[in-house]
DNA sequence: GATTTGACTACTA
DNA sequence: GTAGTAGCCAAAT
């Protein structure tokens, strides 16, 4: 469906160092969360930054669906974001929001 | 074509 | 604070 580009669309937009969530995205594009999981899943087919998107904790959930476990982490890491134990640190400090972040 | 599952979230007890 | 259930959409079996 189209929601998957809208999804891939609103994932390439995080900014670099920041982060957001899957129930975020799918409220801003009025879908279930679990689609954009799925959508992320077949994420790495697109050019997303699947890496910037985790669950409503913060929990780096989907690390094992990377090309390792450890990439994701250091991804993250590599913008910027502190992670200890697969969470992200400060991560609502660091958390973006699309609905208010791109309805400012 | 129906049932189950998946990188989730929110509500209810 | 913990546990179970419902809701969301698409792909896989």
């Amino acid at each position: 469906m189209q929601n998957f580009e809208e999804v891939y669309e609103v994932a390439r937009l995080i900014p670099e160092g920041r982060v957001t969530s899957y129930g975020a995205i799918a409220k801003y594009l009025g879908t279930g969360a679990r689609l954009v999981g799925w959508a992320m899943n077949a994420s790495h087919l697109k050019n997303v930054p699947a890496h910037r998107v985790v669950n409503h904790a913060g929990v780096l959930t989907g690390k094992n669906h990377f090309a390792t476990p450890t990439l994701m982490q250091e991804l993250l890491e590599n913008e910027g974001i502190i992670i200890i134990k697969d969470k992200i640190q400060n991560f609502k400090d660091l958390f973006w929001d699309p609905e208010t972040e791109l309805s400012l």
